[in-house]
RNA sequence: GGCCCCAUCGUCUAGUGGCCUAGGACACUGGCCCUUCACGCCGGCGACUCGGGUUCGAAUCCCGAUGGGGUCACCA
């Protein structure tokens, strides 16, 4: 009874993807691949003038990037291709052309002066938007003259004057529209084009597309989409409008909402699993209790029916939350794989590289935890490259502190630390903790010099971990700079 | 403004008539752990938009209001 799933993803190059956008897309991947059906790729680009250069390519690096592959479109091909509407045309020209035969379209000369006019008058007049219909009822004599002087003309849906449009919506059921209430609306345009309506109710026709899942913001369009396929003799597919991505604002999530797009996520340091995660909570949640799931797990579980229908705002701290989450348990090899291209970029210049790895797998596990995207690691570990550690010689001196006691403190430790066989957690752990009992000063008062001396920061991983890690001849360097900064005081 | 969709903590949500004095997550917050920060653990704050029905019983069903959003291009 029910024909194959064959769902598809349908962006216009015209911007980079914004995490909506890459949404849908996820769910139209994760319900082809748990019903075992087929998802397509097909680009709208038929609009000329709003190509954006580089698109096209965002859109194809974001999907790959996700790991949501396709069965049929750009670079794979498939049986009905081409799957770009600009090499499509004369297949929309001719069924639009069979449209105006069976009456059910019309030539329209109308120039776009008298267009902006007529909406002028019916915004001051304070009347409902719309085409006036003037070129519906030409005579068969004044049409002749017109198309006989070479008058530029698009083609118009001749929209049934009364009566309802309805259909039914996976998600939110039936859904009904007055006819009066829609516009002669263009199908082709004067270039030759299609417009979206046209090209994607023929494309997802031919392409024999089962479900057409889409965001809401096609919901007040599908109307004119079913009268279309009504003219066209096609059976219309299974229709589910997916809920919107508000910004902060409420408003529906664009451009001017700042970071939207997935390729600045992954430049900004947040990972593939995160995302894939994260959009797959946007507008699905499967109960009261699991949010975290990989991708296998999506496809296992993913399902229409658990698809909200109110629209929700992106929740970035989330986002941060859980790129933290997916950070902390990446293994240490694979963290700083990934982590190692930010660092390169982001670390200062004077850093020689490349950075060795090995150096930098024994550091990622003090600050894993501390990072919420791989991009913050450069910023945090800077002090683990540099020459010259640059801080406030202030800073050395902790709260109940002296300039005095903290010379000897750090005096100390320079003493026993130079003398120190093998420079290890524990060791130093060892040797530090008797040296403030030596001392006469509480444990956190030596260890915060020291962190500041050899970290430059008072927030900084565990200490003993951190020394061992830099090492010996290193921390040696940093305690005694730190003291001839105090005495250059 | 017309038309359409939607309505549970600040945010994302669980909930499909009794399991709800409404559960979880993020954020916020108190504490514990502790050499700092972070992680982790324990606790707290915090919502069924309102008004009518239906019902023995409503967050759940119906109606209305209100609110929010979307859409009204030779853009998608």
């Amino acid at each position: 009874m029910d024909k194959p799933v064959r769902v598809r993803y349908a962006p216009s190059p015209t911007g980079f993807p914004h995490v909506g956008n890459i949404r849908t897309a996820l769910f139209n991947w994760l319900f082809a691949r748990h019903t075992g059906g087929k998802f397509i790729v097909r680009i709208e680009d038929t609009d000329t003038a709003r190509t954006v250069p580089g698109s096209l390519e965002a859109i194809i690096g974001s999907l790959r990037w996700l790991g949501l592959d396709w069965d049929e479109g750009p670079e794979v091909g498939g049986p009905y291709g081409p799957y770009m509407q600009s090499q499509r045309l004369p297949i929309y020209q001719k069924l639009a052309e069979q449209l105006i035969a069976a009456g059910f379209a019309y030539r329209c000369f109308c120039t776009s002066e008298r267009l902006d006019n007529m909406r002028a008058a019916q915004t001051a007049a304070k009347l409902p938007l719309g085409y006036d219909r003037h070129c519906r009822d030409l005579s068969t004599d004044e049409r002749n003259k017109l198309e006989a002087s070479g008058a530029p003309s698009i083609i118009r849906f001749k929209t049934p004057l009364t009566g309802r449009t309805v259909f039914q919506d996976m998600l939110r059921g039936e859904v009904a529209f007055e006819n009066s209430g829609i516009d002669d609306y263009v199908l082709l345009k004067t270039d030759g084009f299609p417009v979206y309506h046209l090209a994607n109710v023929i494309d997802d026709h031919l392409m024999e597309i089962s479900h057409v899942l889409r965001a809401e913001e096609w919901l007040s369009s599908t109307p004119k989409h079913v009268m279309l396929y009504a003219a066209l003799k096609f059976e219309a597919p299974q229709f589910a409008h997916m809920p919107l991505i508000l910004g902060p604002d409420r408003s529906k999530l664009s451009k001017r909402h700042g970071a939207a797009t997935l390729t600045e996520y992954r430049d900004q340091g947040y990972l593939q699993e995160t995302m894939l995660n994260f959009l797959a909570l946007l507008g699905w949640s499967l109960d009261d209790k699991n949010e975290i799931f990989n991708r296998q797990q999506l496809i296992d579980i993913f399902s229409l029916e658990r698809v909200s229908r109110t629209a929700g705002i992106f929740n970035k701290d989330k986002l941060d939350w859980l790129n933290g989450m997916y950070i902390r348990t990446l293994p240490v090899e694979d963290l700083t794989d990934r982590l190692l291209p930010f660092m390169e970029k982001d670390l200062p210049a004077e850093i020689k590289r490349p950075l060795d790895i090995n150096y930098v797998r024994q550091l990622v596990p003090l600050i894993r935890e501390r990072i919420i995207t791989l991009k913050d690691a450069a910023a945090y570990a800077d002090f683990f490259f540099l020459d010259q550690l640059e801080y406030d010689s202030a800073k050395l001196i902790g709260k109940k502190m002296t300039e005095e006691t903290t010379l000897k403190a750090l005096k100390g430790a320079e003493n026993k630390l130079s003398s120190l066989a093998s420079f290890n957690t524990a060791s130093l752990e060892d040797t530090l903790r008797h040296l403030a009992d030596d001392l006469g000063i509480k444990t956190g008062e030596l260890f915060n010099p020291l962190r500041v001396a050899t970290t430059a920061r008072d927030a900084a991983p565990p200490l003993f971990e951190t020394m061992a890690v830099l090492g010996k001849e290193r921390c040696l360097k940093r305690i005694i700079a730190a003291l001839t900064k105090l005495a250059g005081n």
